[in-house]
DNA sequence: CATGAATGAGGTTTCATTCAT
DNA sequence: CATGAATGAAACCTCATTCAT
């Protein structure tokens, strides 16, 4: 209310700000630790209030382990399909924008902690992982068969099952995220992610195409 | 483990089953909540004992962890490095069984845990992720690095970095199996794992080809 | 209290009644939850202020208990004694008056709480017992004691210890008003206030005849 | 299970007797402080365990709350309706013997607390009063109005609805009951409760008479 | 060996109280 | 004066761990 005036108080100012620092906070501890293991005041100290705090803007744990979850894919998404809905080009462009829009957040080292939450915890939070299934995947699939009929009908790319040909484009980027966030650790500079992202690209764009087509590849 | 004894009694026999029933018991309940989550109340009594007898078999609740990821994956892959050792045949039938051989295990319901289980997990158990990372991950890239080699050494297979390669190669079998205890009970039927293994090794192998040799694949 | 000056700013007007609304609130979640489970919030939300105003009144929550306590009976004990004081009248007469008196009082479904209320937080709050019972309860003695005294003197009460005789004549109203904000609810219906009442005093000043005009009564 | 075996362990007794043990500790922390403030670790001190002990017999507190509500009482109800119904004899006595029955349970400080928390605490547990309105008022009220009915059947009791009689009978007993855990601390002394109670069942039963008998009163 | 009752440290959650605005 | 965001002590509850039997 009122946030028009530049001279705000600072304690209201506060009040503005918290929830995306308490939901940045909690994806750092929920992404290191995990859900149970994350402690409540653990986050409220990163994001540099009380432990008391945390509970005047969610009503417990699971509803700000919820929230996480909730906030941090959404947008993306939505401008995925907000750029496919405009864009009628070429759809092997597409198709190399739609992965390099994947692995802009995927790639990104805070909301690669995301996808690891939800598999590590889908087992415990049924309501979260469907949640996140209709949301969050089935979306993401609806994106890459729209670009996959494109190309099909104009004979750029070999017929198939889209959820299937979807699994297999994401499927290294979600792993590549994973494992940055637990095994890359002690795997540091065995492979570069870009690297890797661009080599899988290349592979499966070029398993991709027609049969005809594919002698034509560098 | 020591079963070849066919007249103990059966007390005896037990309680040399019992380490089994326990890492099997804890593999379960491990993978299905998590670490932290996981009760030992629970894993006794799948394994179909009493709480304090955990306790007689492990140390605590990180050695037993450590034991059911210690102990699931090693013999297998000693098993891959003693066919590849004596199997000097065609690089690319080798390549395939390889990956019959990772999708034996990692298809395995019960085993596909351990993988989603150490990167959950790796966060808060440092140790066991070097552990992990030493004695199965490099380990594995030994096999396909070795495999790849020979394969180019032929000129059957374009060259690249093994290291990359291997990834790429594994992590849709890696993300199967993440996916399938977590948002596979959301996503019942929309993707069959074999079908999606054998598109992908398919899709693989082509585009492991030199470039000369694609315009002959199906 | 000071509502005399017509003219004030409503601002004032406000603050003067704010104690009263306080407390009126108070009272209410006292009676509903007692003390414990009682929170200020609610008690602030329902006098329509904010929670931190209830300390501009009042230093902490036990004051604010202290407070309900004092103010809500007092009034009526001083207007007890005064009536006794000018009155002359027939002892029979101004029993049955005290009766009434209690029983406007303790019939009220809002200040029926004090009672209930005392008694069930006696235990933690010595102080505002051992008040109480000098305050109330043996002012409220005194007053039947005088009544009794005079109508044994003019030969229409029997004799016997007051102290003894006054819990007899207000116990079943007091047993009432404690029901009626408890059980009240389950037991709808099943006996009427008044009318219990009524009969409860019926019978005590009938016990309470010299024998031999016993036999007069209806 | 097996306690016919006189040389139990003794943890095995420890466990059979730790219920009890622990609703009688309970029973005198709810009654002295109230549901709210009361402490399970101060419950579990009095009962010699720790706090954790408490959780292994009752799930919640809550839980311990309403046990102790629902053990203390009903094996005193049971009792007076078989006496009640192998008892054929004088109604008179029967109700003198009714109100012995109550005073037995009502005057033990240490069942006394039942009633007063079951009243200041009716608010926040209403499934709690509900099932106490049933299992004992309604009961309690029958035995009563069994008796009048014979009393009146034989002419020695006067008409009345019993529902009402009953309450006026038994509300005295009811609050010295709780004044004794509440303000009794305050006024020792000035009422013993015996001589109370007596005072109000002699003038009760005189009440009860039918109008002709009542000059024989002493 | 095996049990399971008992423990108590540690986590989540509540709410009286403070204080900058 | 009034607000309500922030605090942190204290409560409930869980569960790994111990140990008498």
């Amino acid at each position: 209310m009122n946030t028009d005036a530049p001279s705000l108080p600072a304690r209201r100012r506060r009040k503005a700000e918290r929830p995306a620092e308490l939901l940045a906070a909690a994806l750092e501890v929920f992404a290191e630790r995990g859900y149970s293991a994350a402690r409540l005041d653990d986050i409220a100290r990163r994001a540099g209030v009380s432990k008391g705090t945390v509970f005047l803007y969610y009503a417990n744990k699971q509803a700000l382990f919820r929230a996480v979850i909730e906030t941090a894919v959404l947008p993306h998404l939505a401008a995925g399909e907000a750029l496919l809905a405009q864009d009628e080009g070429d759809p092997e462009a597409l198709m190399r924008a739609l992965f390099a829009g994947y692995w802009r957040v995927l790639g990104d080292p805070q909301l690669s902690g995301i996808p690891k939450l939800v598999m590590a915890e889908a087992g415990n939070f049924p309501e979260v992982a469907a949640y996140y299934h209709e949301q969050v995947v089935m979306r993401g699939r609806a994106l890459f068969a729209e670009i996959h009929r494109r190309g099909v009908a104009r004979g750029v790319f070999r017929e198939g099952d889209p959820a299937l040909l979807c699994q297999l484009a994401l499927s290294p980027l979600l792993f590549v995220c994973v494992w940055r966030s637990s095994l890359g650790g002690c795997d540091a500079g065995a492979i570069e992610p870009d690297r890797f992202v661009e080599a899988h690209v290349d592979m499966f764009m070029r398993g991709l195409m027609p049969a005809a087509s594919a002698r034509s590849s560098s």
